[in-house]
DNA sequence: CCCCTCAACTTGACAATGTCAAGTTGAGTT
DNA sequence: AACTCAACTTGACATTGTCAAGTTGAGGGG
């Protein structure tokens, strides 16, 4: 009665390759996209990815490890966004520096949702290995181009905090006031003069 | 059989004065506090504040309702931290803004839920006017005291965001980030470094 | 004093959700 | 052919937001 090559009533085959558990990242990222936070249900990924409504439970064990796995995937996206600003900048130091902050931004406008659920503050899954990989990656993307910057004696952590504060500080506050529309038209020129008031030097 | 006076089987009083919708915010902020945003919910709300599952809708209309009023009470504590140290400040507009951006932090690790609750992007209630007054209470006073700061012929906006960007970032990273223990100690010296690194003077 | 009104709730119901326990299934191993 | 076990499915339950309808008791008008 039931043909296999029939779609219709055809259960989908069972996967062995965990394509699975990415279908159900990029379901719940498209769920941020759309709804937000609140719309974002283990329910609502299984019924987009065509599967049982326990079915991500098996891959994620609970909503902490759904939003875990969906933090990571958007702290790789983060990484590969600031990465692909810098390879593009020339060699100069303030160049690359600027790329990378640029990058920052593109990302948070092109992706508010996400950037707003990376940065929120929700407890991930300690367990996942993958979720520091990724994380630390985007953290030595910054490093990597503020250190130049640092002074010969500082500790490198210095220039990076106030670098990265600036940069996170005027993006954060930019994807959280959704309204005033005064200055979104150009955000990154104006962080451009930002970073002009800094008083560090390259030292190339 | 039922005695008005006996506290057990009676029914609690109803009110006329709006006191319930106070104590439902004030609930809100324990259970934020508790339990993060993921235990706050109208129901629990409602359970602390004794009295029916559905009281709260009355006052907050629907979930965001309950938000927007949590957020604004947020604000108003905000604007008292800030303002409290600004008025234990000397009148040296160094001090006066060194004084805002310490009561910007310590609001923030006294209250980490409520700071970042405030910051999440959540869409507020529109209708709410209490809102908007209570947060733009906030701005004014970081704007009020970057005044000093505004060099002639330019956009009080640039050195606001500035400020504002530098610490918001410093402050909203610190409460992302758990973890990370090694500054976590003494932050407000570590700001302090990082405005000296600002270029600006004050025109006194 | 009685009756009317209406703000401030309460009660009851429903659908959506997270989570858990138990069942199923089918490919690979022995 | 029997076994195993990863990868699910099914079913159940408690919690939650939301809505419709009911209740209640203070204050006002007659």
């Amino acid at each position: 009665m039931i043909d296999s090559k029939t779609p219709c009533g055809a259960k989908p085959p069972r996967r062995r390759d965990g394509s699975l558990r990415k279908d159900l990242v990029e379901a719940g990222i498209s769920i941020l996209r759309e709804k937000g936070i609140e719309g974002l249900s283990l329910r609502e990924c299984a019924a987009r990815a065509g599967v049982s409504h326990a079915a991500p439970a098996y891959h994620f064990k609970n909503l902490t490890g759904l939003y875990t796995a969906i933090s990571a995937r958007s702290f790789e996206l983060f990484s590969e966004s600031m990465d692909a600003k810098r390879q593009k900048a020339g060699q100069d130091p303030r160049d690359q520096l600027l790329a990378i902050c640029e990058g920052y931004l593109d990302f948070a406008v092109g992706h508010r949702e996400l950037f707003l659920f990376m940065f929120s503050g929700q407890d991930m899954d300690p367990q996942n290995r993958d979720f520091d990989t990724v994380s630390s990656r985007a953290y030595q993307i910054l490093s990597e181009t503020c250190a130049p910057f640092v002074e010969a004696g500082t500790d490198p952590e210095e220039i990076e905090l106030l670098i990265w504060s600036l940069v996170h500080g005027y993006t954060h506050l930019a994807m959280v006031n959704k309204k005033r529309p005064k200055r979104t038209g150009a955000p990154l020129p104006l962080l451009r003069d930002l970073l002009k008031h800094l008083d560090f030097r390259s030292r190339t």
